[in-house]
RNA sequence: GCGGCAAUAGUCUAGCGGUAGGACACGGGCUUCCCAAGCCUGUAACCCGGGUUCGAAUCCCGGUUGCCGCACCA
């Protein structure tokens, strides 16, 4: 019988496995790698794809619709967007204990090291987003031409629902609050990418952009729902502790209702997808941590065995940084006319125009996958063997079932690819294996966390049943073949 | 970016100046009526580029990648 299963210590068997069955793979490899660049072999691009399938469903149950917008963008939008000024920087470096220093910072090459009082150096500019040129730049080595024709790859997807917002809005009849998703592609030119999936040069980000009256933010419609869930939070400032939403909303840890309905969001589809809660916590950024366009942010972090704590999600209160910045850089105008403000004995009934504010739910997939994959890995005992197992919930299990003869004999293989077809037919992807043993081909499986192990035996050939088996619990079912799928589906969906 | 350590079949590793070996995995065959069994058999590797040497996987230099620490992470 199995034990209950114990986690592997320090998570290094989770690269080696992820790399070995064809998860994660170095990109450029044969040309001796890049740093900060993975790439997603076919169990991995599976694995993804499932996680992006349950985000984007899960945020269109929100009423949230989703659009897809460009990778590069020309130069004034991330002049508008403040980017260019917060992601480009000159430093400094000692010569002596080689500290690294932006000038941002207040250290300048003139100054002696904070660190050591060493003498310092310029170690020239270095900018996070990946410059590119549109077109071909006209008016030869003219300066304005030049920037004119600058692109850069976007460092998050957000620009791109913000710079459609107009559009979005009247796509909502002109209401708020509306949400919008995007899943897609950002390049950030990190300094030192490192530790696998957690950070890279080209990652995959799933974004909601939530426009919002600031004056109905502490007031969201569904509230209620949330209110009583418990999570760990970790304020700026005070003491960490469980608490439910609506008292960390009541007490001013959370700043208003629709932050504390999209953090207790966030830990549902994470919890949704297999992400213990135990591993799980809600960390506020102190104010010098904080992005440029944020007032507020709260990342969800989870405990890795290898890494420790680490931010796979952050939901920012943005305030209407972003669509007065772009209305402004663009002349456009971002208002959006709110409710009625009468105040009591006046008679003015104009109604003001505001500029939504923006709550920010902001996903990195990666990290996501790369948490998934950590905390997914159990070890058991069974027997003398080990068994190694990616318990995967079923909603993202990258294949969801297997299809075994019993032996390697021509009536039950050639039963077995026939019962493997008409579940392939019927669009549930299933893999078959006739190779070793039964027990080997059960352990394969487990290594890449299917669900299902269906098996044909010489019981099939006489009453056309299978055994089901089970993965975590490695428990058989007897099944007509005629129910395979109505099992799996109603399985599959399930949980 | 800085410093330390490392890099050998798909994976883990032995070899540390003279024929690259093992284990697991994988393929083929036999066996096998349900959990990595056994037997036979096969495929498969010295990160890249220079240097030293009669001869380099081994020593030296540079690069790349990975791990750890520092810095960075809007």
């Amino acid at each position: 019988m199995a034990s209950a299963g114990s986690k592997e210590g320090s998570g290094d068997g989770i690269a080696e496995l992820a790399r070995r069955r064809g998860f994660l793979w170095l990109a450029f490899e044969i040309y001796g790698g890049a740093a900060g660049f993975y790439d997603y072999g076919p169990l991995g691009a599976l694995l993804k794809r499932r996680v992006e399938e349950a985000w984007r469903n899960f945020y269109l149950k929100e009423g949230f619709y989703e659009i897809e917008t460009t990778n590069i963008a020309p130069r004034e939008i991330f002049e508008a967007s403040g980017h260019l000024e917060s992601f480009t920087d000159r430093a400094v470096v000692c010569k002596h204990c080689k500290s690294f220093f932006r000038v941002s910072e207040g250290v300048d090459v003139r100054e002696k090291c904070p660190e050591c009082g060493g003498e310092l150096e310029n170690a020239g500019e270095f900018n996070l987003m990946f410059q590119t040129r549109i077109g071909v730049p006209k008016g030869g080595r003219d300066e304005g031409a030049q920037k004119k024709s600058e692109g850069y790859l976007r460092p998050e997807t957000a620009q791109g629902i913000f710079l459609n917002f107009q559009r979005l809005l009247r796509f909502n009849r002109d209401k708020l609050p509306f949400g919008v998703i995007q899943i897609g592609k950002a390049y950030r030119n990190e300094i030192s990418p490192r530790k696998s999936l957690i950070r890279l040069r080209e990652f995959t980000m799933a974004e909601a952009e939530v426009f919002v009256d600031p004056g109905e933010k502490s007031n969201h419609p569904r509230f209620e729902e949330i209110k009583d869930r418990k999570l760990w939070f970790v304020p700026s400032e005070g003491e960490e502790g469980e608490k439910s939403i609506e008292e960390a909303v009541r007490s001013g840890i959370i700043a208003n209702e629709y932050l504390g309905y999209h953090i207790a969001k966030v830990e549902e589809f994470l919890g949704r997808i297999g992400i213990p809660q135990d591993k799980l916590r809600f960390r506020q950024h102190r104010q010098d941590e904080m992005a440029h366009y944020a007032r507020d942010c709260w990342d969800a972090e989870f405990f890795s065995e290898r890494y420790g704590w680490m931010e796979i999600v952050g939901v920012a209160d943005r305030g209407d940084y972003d669509l007065s910045s772009h209305a402004s850089h663009s002349n456009t105008d971002m208002g959006v006319h709110g409710k009625l403000q009468v105040r009591e004995g006046e008679a003015e009934k104009t109604k003001a125009k505001i500029i939504p504010h923006v709550i920010e739910p902001s996903y990195g997939i990666d990290r996501i996958i790369y948490a998934l994959l950590e905390s997914s890995l159990y070890e058991e005992q069974v027997g003398k063997e080990k068994r190694k197992v990616l318990r995967f919930k079923n909603e993202i299990a990258p294949i969801i079932a297997a299809v075994f003869p019993l032996l390697n004999r021509d009536e039950l293989k050639s039963k077995a690819k026939e019962v493997f077809q008409q579940l392939r037919d019927a669009s549930i992807f299933v893999e078959y294996d006739d190779s070793g043993s039964i027990g080997r081909r059960y352990r394969r499986q487990d290594e890449i966390g299917t669900p299902y192990c269906i098996t044909i035996d010489y019981e099939t050939l006489e009453d056309d049943t299978v055994t089901i088996r089970e993965r975590d619990t490695m428990e058989q079912v007897r099944v007509p073949i005629a129910e395979i799928k109505e099992a799996l589906f109603a399985q599959y969906h399930m949980d």
